[in-house]
RNA sequence: GGGCGCAUAGCUCAGUUGGUUAGAGCACCUGCCUUACAAGCAGGGGGUCAGGGGUUCGAGUCCCUUUGCGCCCACCA
C-alpha cells in the first residue's frame, strides 16, 4: 500500500498487467449457457475515434465487466471496419494510387514514396493489400486507446471487415442467399451517385433542402392548343415519355388517351392518368421522364411506359439521343445538350425553350428536398443498371411480418427503440440493393459465361464451391475455365461489383463467432447476448443483421440490443460536426484519467443523448481519489473480513444497508441500467465515508476495547471489499489498484457481491440512518456556532420518536466519540415527529 | 402528414407498479488546517415539476389537450 496513493499512472500499469495475465481472455471451454457474448461494433478505422466512441464503448464495457463478475465467461472481441468507401478514399490519397480492376496483380508492387500528381492505377488485389497495410497501422492506434480506456476486450480475438474471415463469411452468406433465392439480380432504374458512380441503397439516403426553380413549359395538343406543365428538371425534357394527371382531375380527363408533342423535340407522348399525380402541385399535370426521381420510376413501371434515358453514369447527358428523337430539329437540339452535366444541360435547355417560345414566363425559384447519398454532395440521379438485391421484406409482406416479429424477440434498451426498427421495416419500399460499383470491398463470388458474341449470360451465374472462398473473381477463374478465356467470346467474365459494406458488417455476429470456420466456437457463443450500437444505424446495421440471421439460421442474432445516444456539445449540438469541438479522446483521457472519463460516460443511459461535461469527469476523478484514500484508511485497521466478529448494532446495520445496495445494483445491472447501479453504489459510498467511518473511527482504533474494535474492523474490511466490487465495472483501474493492496488475483475476475455474503443476522438499517441524522445534527450545531468539527460539546440530548431514539442509542458511544461529546449524552423519547438533538456547549 | 422521445433548482440530471415536507451533483453562500482525503470536510439558500383540463382520499408520476425542442420516416412534377 503506497504512502500517498494516486490515480495517476494506473492506466499504464494495470492495462499491462491485464494483458500479461490474460485477465480478459475468453475461455472457450465454456458452454453457451455459461457464456455472455457481445457483438461489438467495429469502428471505422479510416476515420478517427471521437469522444462519442469513448462514451458508448464504455457502456458496453461496464456490462461486460458485470457479467464477467457474475460468473459468465464473457466473449468480447473487437472489430475494425476497414471496408468500404472511407478506406478506399483514404488509401487513394495516402498512397497516390487508384484501383483499376482490369489490371493484373503485381506481387512486387510498391506504392510511390510520395503520392504523385497522377494516381498510379493498380489491380484490385494490390489495392486491397494497400488498404490492409494502412488500416493495420490505424488499428494499432485504436487498440492503444481502447486499452487505455480499459475496455475488457480479449485482444487475441480482433477481426477486420476486410480480412479473410470476413470476406469468406460475406461470400458464403451471399452464395447461400443466392441458392435459396433470397439474392437475385435485376436490371432496373436505381438511385445513383454520379460522384462515386455507384448505386446506393434506400438505407443510405439523406434528404437535403436545395434551391431549384419551377419552369413552366408548354406542350402542344393535337388541336394546336397548348398545355402547360411545371418542372424543376427542364433538362430532362428529351427524356419525357408521358404527361400524367390524377384520374379524377376534370381539367385533364378529356386528354387521357390522347398524345401531345414535346416542345423543341416534337416527340409525341401520351397523356396518362395515375393516382400519384397531385392536382394541387404545379399545374396539376406533370411530365414523366426516364428518370427524374423515384416517382417517375413508379409511373414508368406501373404505366408500362417506354424508356428514353439520357443521363449516363457520370451524371452527364449521353452522346446518343434516345429513341423517338429522330427528326432533324430534335437531333440538332439534343446535340446541344449531349455531354453536358445536369447543371449545364439545364441552362442549355432553358435557352432552347426560350428560342422556341415554349418557356412560359420566368423560372420561379423554390426550395425543395432532394435525395442525396449520405456520403455524397451531388443530388442522386436515377440510372438503369444491373444490380444485386437481397430480399428484406420490402416487396413481400410475409417476410416483412416475419422480420417485424424478430424485432419482438429482441429486448431493446431502451424499449422504445423497437418502434424505430418497426417503422423502418414497415416503410421499406424495395429489396436491399447490395451491389456497389466500387473496388475496395468484398467482390461478388460470381462469374458469367460469355456467349459466342461475348455477351454475359446473367441468368446462370457461375459460382465457386464454398471451400474455395474467399475468391476474387477478377483474378481467379470459375471452375472449368482457364485464365485465357477471360473476357473472350465463349469464355467467361467476372461480376465487376463489390458488396455494400453492410452486406459484410451485417454478418459481424457470424464472423466473430466463427460461423462455418470454427463450429465449436460458434456453438458456444451464437446467437449472441448483446448488440450495442447507435440509433442512427438501426435501419442499416441492426436491420441487416436481423435479415441475415433470419434467413440463414431462423433466429435473431442476439437477445439484447443496447442503443446508445449521441454525445452533444455543451451547447447541445451533435458533437464532432463543427470544427470548434474537436476534442480528442486521448486528450480527454490524459487530462481527466480513464476512470474519470468512464464515470462521466456511465452517467449516460441507453438511448439518451448526453452533453459532453468536463465537470462530471472532475467528479469521477474525485470519486476515484476518494476511493483510494478511504481504502487506505480502512485497510490500516487490517483486512479481516470475518463476519462472525461483527457484533455491534451499528456495524450490523451498515452491512444490512449495504446488502440492500447490492440487491439494487444487481437488479439495475440485470436490467442494463448501469447508470443506476453506479448511482446506488456511489451514494452509499459517500454516506459510508461521511457517516459510518466517522462514527466508528475511534472504536476501530481501540477506544472501546478489542471486541468492539474487531467488530468495526471486520465491517470496514467487508464493506470495502463489497464496494470496490460494485465500482469495478465503472472504475476498473482504481478498484484494481486497491484490490491489489490486500487481495490476490484481479478484482475483475472476483465474484460480484451477493446479498448472501452480507448476511449478519438481525442487522437493522435504522441504527445507521438514525445515528447519521443525529451526527448531522451535532455537526450543524457546531457549524452554526462556527466551530471546528473537532470542537468538544459539554452534553447532548437526543429526543424524538421512541423507535428512532432507541436506534441512535444503540450506537450511543460511537455517536459520542464522533461528536466529541464530553459529558452527558441522554436519550429522551417524546411525541414529536422528528429526531431532535440539542447540545450544550462547553462553558 | 405519420411515428418516437424530451420538458423537474442557475447548469447536468435522478425520481422504479400513484403515497409523508420533490432529491443528487455542479455552481453559489457561510464556516472548518479535522493525523484517510483542502483535489478535503461541515452547514445553508435555491423548484407553481412547460401551460390547461381530468381520474383519485392523494398526481412530478395515470388519461386528455396545448405549447416548445429533438430524432426517424414519408412527401419531393
Amino acid at each position: 500500500m503506497p504512502e500517498k496513493p494516486t490515480i495517476d499512472g494506473l492506466e499504464e500499469r494495470w492495462s499491462t498487467v491485464w494483458q500479461e495475465q490474460g485477465t480478459y481472455a475468453f475461455d472457450r471451454s465454456k458452454t453457451r449457457d455459461e457464456v455472455y457474448s457481445i457483438d461489438t461494433p467495429p469502428p471505422t478505422v479510416s476515420g478517427s475515434l471521437h469522444v462519442g466512441h469513448v462514451f458508448s464503448y464504455t457502456h458496453t464495457d461496464t456490462i461486460a465487466r458485470y457479467q464477467r463478475m457474475r460468473g459468465r465467461e464473457v466473449f468480447y472481441p473487437m472489430g475494425w471496419d476497414d471496408n468500404g468507401l472511407p478506406t478506399e478514399r483514404r488509401v487513394q490519397n495516402y498512397y497516390g494510387v487508384r484501383c483499376d480492376p482490369s489490371l493484373p496483380y503485381e506481387p512486387t508492387f510498391e506504392p510511390p514514396d510520395k503520392p504523385g500528381k497522377q494516381q498510379v492505377p493498380i489491380s484490385r488485389r494490390n489495392f486491397v493489400e494497400l488498404c490492409e497495410r494502412l488500416t493495420a497501422e490505424d488499428e494499432l492506434t485504436f487498440e492503444a486507446l481502447w486499452r487505455r480506456l480499459g475496455l475488457s476486450v480479449d485482444w487475441s480475438m480482433t477481426y477486420a471487415t476486410i480480412d479473410e474471415a470476413s470476406r469468406t463469411a460475406s461470400q458464403r452468406a451471399f452464395l447461400r442467399n443466392l441458392a435459396r433465392g433470397e439474392a437475385y439480380q435485376a436490371e432496373a432504374p436505381t438511385l445513383w451517385d454520379v460522384t462515386f458512380r455507384t448505386a446506393v441503397a434506400q438505407a443510405e439516403l439523406k434528404d437535403e433542402e436545395r434551391a431549384a426553380a419551377y419552369h413552366r413549359i408548354t406542350f402542344r395538343r393535337p388541336d394546336g392548343g397548348g398545355i402547360d406543365i411545371e418542372t424543376t428538371r427542364p433538362e430532362l425534357l428529351p427524356a419525357c415519355v408521358a404527361l400524367v394527371a390524377h384520374p379524377d382531375d376534370a381539367r385533364y380527363q378529356p386528354l387521357f388517351g390522347t398524345h401531345v408533342s414535346t416542345p423543341v423535340f416534337g416527340v409525341q407522348v401520351p397523356v396518362v392518368a395515375h393516382r400519384l399525380a397531385d392536382p394541387e402541385k404545379g399545374s396539376g399535370i406533370a411530365m414523366i421522364c426516364t428518370f427524374g426521381d423515384t416517382t417517375d420510376v413508379t409511373w414508368w413501371r406501373e404505366l408500362q411506359l417506354p424508356t428514353r434515358a439520357i443521363l449516363g453514369r457520370d451524371g452527364r447527358v449521353v452522346a446518343d439521343q434516345p429513341p423517338g428523337l429522330d427528326s432533324a430539329p430534335a437531333r440538332e437540339a439534343y446535340a446541344r445538350l449531349a455531354g453536358l452535366t445536369v447543371h449545364s444541360a439545364r441552362e442549355a435547355m432553358v435557352g432552347l425553350l426560350r428560342e422556341s417560345g415554349d418557356l412560359v414566363g420566368e423560372p420561379r425559384p423554390i426550395m425543395h428536398m432532394v435525395k442525396f447519398y449520405d456520403k455524397g454532395d451531388k443530388p442522386l440521379e436515377v440510372v438503369t443498371s444491373r444490380q444485386w438485391y437481397i430480399r428484406n421484406g420490402g416487396r413481400n409482406e410475409v417476410l416483412r411480418d416475419a422480420l417485424v416479429a424478430r424485432g419482438h424477440e429482441i429486448t431493446w434498451h431502451p424499449s422504445f427503440m423497437r418502434s424505430r426498427y418497426e417503422n423502418w421495416v414497415q416503410g421499406l419500399n424495395g429489396d436491399w440493393l447490395v451491389s456497389r460499383q466500387r473496388f475496395f470491398g468484398v467482390p461478388f463470388p460470381v462469374w458469367y459465361a460469355l456467349d459466342s458474341d461475348g455477351n454475359p449470360i446473367y441468368d446462370t451465374p457461375l459460382t465457386p464451391d464454398e471451400s474455395l472462398l474467399p475468391v476474387d473473381p477478377s483474378s481467379e477463374c470459375p471452375s472449368g475455365y482457364t485464365a485465357d478465356q477471360r473476357d473472350v467470346p465463349g469464355g467467361f467474365t467476372a461480376d465487376p461489383d463489390v458488396m455494400d459494406t453492410w452486406a459484410t458488417s451485417s454478418l459481424s455476429p457470424q464472423i466473430v463467432s466463427g460461423w462455418a470456420r470454427d463450429e465449436d466456437l460458434f456453438a458456444r457463443v451464437f446467437p449472441m447476448d448483446l448488440r450495442p450500437q447507435g440509433h442512427d444505424i438501426i435501419r442499416t446495421w441492426l436491420f441487416a443483421s436481423v435479415v441475415r440471421a433470419h434467413t440463414e439460421f431462423g433466429t435473431v442474432p442476439w437477445k439484447h440490443a443496447a442503443i446508445s445516444g449521441w454525445i452533444l456539445d455543451p451547447d447541445r449540438k451533435k458533437m464532432g460536426k463543427s470544427a470548434g469541438n474537436a476534442l480528442t479522446p486521448v486528450g480527454m483521457l490524459e487530462e481527466h484519467g480513464s476512470d474519470a472519463a468512464r464515470y462521466w460516460a456511465a452517467s449516460g443511459r441507453p438511448g439518451t443523448d448526453t452533453a459532453f461535461d468536463a465537470s462530471q469527469m472532475k467528479i469521477g476523478r474525485r470519486l476515484a481519489i476518494k476511493i483510494l484514500n478511504a481504502s487506505k484508511f480502512t485497510l490500516t485497521f487490517g483486512p479481516e473480513e470475518n463476519l462472525a466478529l461483527v457484533t455491534e448494532p451499528l456495524d450490523q446495520s451498515l452491512l444490512a444497508e449495504l446488502s440492500g445496495v447490492v440487491d439494487r445494483a444487481t437488479k439495475a445491472f440485470d436490467g442494463y441500467e448501469y447508470t443506476r447501479a453506479l448511482e446506488v453504489a456511489e451514494s452509499f459510498f459517500w454516506a459510508f465515508c461521511d457517516n459510518y467511518v466517522e462514527l466508528v473511527k475511534e472504536r476501530a482504533y481501540g477506544a472501546r476495547g478489542e471486541a468492539a474494535a474487531t467488530s468495526a474492523r471486520a465491517t470496514l474490511a467487508t464493506a470495502l471489499s463489497v464496494q470496490l466490487r460494485l465500482f469495478a465495472p465503472f472504475l476498473p483501474f482504481v478498484t484494481e489498484e486497491v484490490w491489489s493492496w490486500w487481495q490476490t488475483g484481479s478484482i475483475h475476475r472476483a465474484s460480484w457481491p451477493s446479498v448472501d455474503e452480507l448476511a449478519v443476522g438481525q442487522g437493522d438499517p435504522a441504527v445507521l440512518s438514525a445515528s447519521s441524522v443525529a451526527l448531522s445534527a451535532l455537526r450543524k450545531a457546531k457549524s452554526e456556532q462556527k466551530l471546528s468539527m473537532r470542537a468538544e460539546l459539554a452534553a447532548a440530548t437526543v429526543s424524538g420518536p421512541e423507535a428512532e431514539v432507541t436506534s441512535v442509542e444503540a450506537a450511543a458511544e460511537d455517536l459520542r466519540a464522533a461528536g466529541h461529546v464530553l459529558g452527558a449524552l441522554v436519550f429522551v423519547p417524546d411525541d414529536t415527529p422528528q429526531l431532535t438533538v440539542t447540545v450544550t456547549l462547553p462553558s
